[in-house]
DNA sequence: CGTATACGTCTACACTGTAGACCCATGGGT
DNA sequence: ACCCATGGGTCTACAGTGTAGACGTATACG
């Protein structure tokens, strides 16, 4: 009963897989299912709820497929983030819609649970984890998309000939970064080191740490007003 | 000369504004310019570059006009990324192709310069600084992409619906959080200390910093080898 | 004068998403 | 035996989309 759904969402799933996002056209589609367009209208609403479909199939197909609830609390952030950079990896085409659709399928929510429970058990205080939630799930899409859609390097123009177009003057840190610019970049590597950077934010905000503060003078804690518990 | 190529991008830019970006076919942006749809290719090389041109023309007007170099590094870090979530705020529809379309443009790379020498007056070793630089540019279009395309709360559903479809003890996260997920979230002040935290990590990266440590015994520094300059 | 250059128009093509009407097999219920 | 609801599929048609190609025209410069 009703597995043409989930058959019409793979065949989409591998088309945009194949060709790209921009060549999966309701046709097309139909064309690779065997059908006419019309009929995949039977079982998606709209084009938007295809692709809305696609991505809750992603999701529920890669992220949550944890069997170890053993794990420490970081390892179990980890776990998800580079089970997220894998799946934009594997689909990068993806990585935009998981910004524009709001998180709103069941898997989506299970995923912030899961992120919600490693900061609590992180000593993060109750009022600060959605904020940290946000903060965490942000990077990690982001650097996920940006790595997909080609934003962090190589592009058409490498490091050298993108400053050539302007004068060396009016770049003083490109210049004074000179060689470092120019290496190949091992993003898993990055991608470690930054989770690890983040990690550290988090004990940073289990400490209730006031005294770290920044060297100028700014005297904001980073917490929100958590005074008062919410009726 | 030439003054013309501005024009249209500028009739472009409100067109999105006003319709949204879905709304802006070529056809309709010659109506507005009041001119025949083939005539724009005489100024624009594709739609593509068309989008390409805005975006262009969003940072040139809006991110670098800093008079104020004589502020402190943490800033003018700041001023750059509450620009950037001004512009997305201002033109939601943006907030998509800044994670597109590499940073390709002049300006753009300017932008990133201004990240460079804030870093390494922070005190970052040279190594480091480009990683840091992906980080807070990632969070930052991330965070405004996000609250741009509504990936942040309200979206039709409130938490407590979206919580509804599936049954509590599937979300001890959800359920131990409880109150506070209702509140509405005042996403400038969240915004303030997300930059607050990052710039904790930087002053972090600042000093050696290599004691921190996670609390779960993991032992990675968070640092990419530094040990050789590159040739 | 001639000619180049910048700008614009018209037509046409191949595609897109999708509304509306119609068709046909299956399986119960009466 | 009938009827008819239901799930699946087809055909046609419409309004839009980006854009290639050929053709026009007006100004500026040799």
């Amino acid at each position: 009963m009703g597995g043409r759904r989930e058959e019409i969402l793979d065949a989409a799933l591998d088309l945009a897989d194949e060709r790209g996002l921009e060549a999966l056209s309701m046709r097309a589609l139909a064309d690779r299912v065997g059908v006419t367009p019309m009929a995949l209208y039977r079982h998606v609403k709209d084009k938007a709820a295809l692709l809305d479909g696609m991505v809750g199939r992603l999701l529920s197909a890669l992220l949550p497929s944890d069997t170890a609830a053993e794990q420490a609390w970081d390892e179990r952030l980890n776990a998800l983030a580079h089970a997220c950079r894998k799946v934009t990896q594997r689909h990068p085409w993806a990585a935009h819609l998981l910004f524009s659709r709001p998180a709103v399928t069941p898997d989506a929510v299970r995923a912030v649970d899961i992120i919600y429970l490693a900061l609590i058990e992180a000593g993060v205080p109750d009022p600060e984890v959605p904020r940290l939630e946000r903060l965490i799930s942000t990077f990690v899409i982001g650097f996920a998309t940006s790595e997909a859609s080609g934003r962090f390097a190589p592009g058409v123009l490498d490091p050298r000939s993108r400053r050539g177009q302007l004068p060396d003057s009016e770049l003083p840190g490109h210049t004074r970064l000179g060689p470092w610019l120019d290496l190949p970049v091992d993003l898993t590597a990055e991608f470690e080191a930054d989770l690890s950077d983040i990690r550290r934010l988090v004990v940073g905000a289990a400490r209730g740490r006031g005294e770290v503060g920044t060297a100028g003078g700014r005297t904001t804690t980073g917490a929100v007003d958590h005074s008062a518990p919410p009726r």
